[in-house]
DNA sequence: TCGAATATGTCAGCTATGTTGACATAAATT
DNA sequence: AATTTATGTCAACATAGCTGACATATTCGA
């Protein structure tokens, strides 16, 4: 081995003592969403590896599927990721008769998009394991405990966020940034 | 526009009914992790993107410093990624100095992970907001709620997994897959 | 003691998904 | 008629995963 960088720096600077509760922050449920979501997501992963799509996609087919007819502008919103990031997917899964467009009854520039049978069953096929995990994690918790996880989740998203349909204002922007 | 795939396909195969909890799934508890963990993450984030690292230093020099010594095994194991990902990252850090080096005691083949002082700050200050937010929605709730949400989030996780420093055995894998 | 197994490092190339910037077109608005 | 808006698209780039192949140092077992 080359070894460009010190192995045994003279004992110089290091820190061994953990970083821990000491510090006034909750390490505890950091990393607990870590690896909750982690696994939270791995479910879905594997099933897409299968159908050649990515979590992407499946984000995509989630909310297409939640809300059909929502605009391109609305999907934008919600995933916060630009239209060229956006377009790679979309087109891939409308191609592949995942999901439909259809120009606006009222504002014909836009489109509109909603599922097909086959992108239903996909996104139903998607949540189901993610919804069997969480009817597992909540298992052994009452009404109570079951508010107060939603309670926190909900309390953990930027308030400037989600949902409502329609939120007041929103500021024009053209392509997010 | 050129519009290869048809705008309005004769209505033909198009769903237009929101999927929803008639469908036995819980997409709000799914939805909330989506968003949640969105949020959570974009604090670090944004303080990432000023000193030139990426999320994937982030959980370096966070582990690293919650478990100083661990080794560059246990650390692949705790991230589930292939040690040609982490070698990237690692060696960064290594080289601008939040991370050390050292040869195991024991086992001179290991390389022990020793955050330096810079590093500890670094972690520290990505962990600090993400802390205050969950802080913030933890809030509302007693002792049981918070208790619940813990629970929660420990039965998300698959049981393959997480801390008791050591698993019983773990089966020999060279590169992870 | 020697050969195999282990822990780590490293090169090269690929993929998925995000980003910017620039530009095109159709439809709505003023 | 000119401008703005909603969408699409091309090109280039960055990050962070992945696989496969191979090198080196060290430990371990026969």
């Amino acid at each position: 081995m080359s070894h460009t960088g010190a192995i045994n720096p003279e004992n110089a600077e290091i820190l061994e003592t953990p970083m821990g509760e000491i510090d006034g922050i909750d390490f505890e449920i950091i990393e607990l969403l870590f690896f909750a979501y982690r696994d939270f997501i791995s479910d879905p992963d594997a099933i897409l590896d299968t159908s050649g799509f990515g979590r992407a996609h499946h984000r995509v087919v989630h909310f297409v599927n939640r809300e059909p007819g929502l605009t391109v502008a609305a999907l934008l919103d919600t995933l916060k990721i630009t239209k060229q990031s956006l377009a790679r997917v979309l087109k891939q899964l409308i191609d592949s008769g995942y999901i439909a467009q259809v120009a606006g009854p009222e504002d014909r520039r836009q489109r509109k998009l909603f599922p097909t049978a086959r992108g239903r069953e996909l996104a139903l096929a998607l949540a189901r394991p993610q919804s069997c995990r969480i009817a597992d994690a909540m298992k052994g918790l009452d009404e109570s405990g079951r508010a107060a996880v939603k309670t926190f989740l909900s309390g953990m998203i930027n308030s400037a966020n989600r949902s409502g349909a329609a939120d007041q204002d929103d500021m024009k922007e053209g392509q997010r940034r």
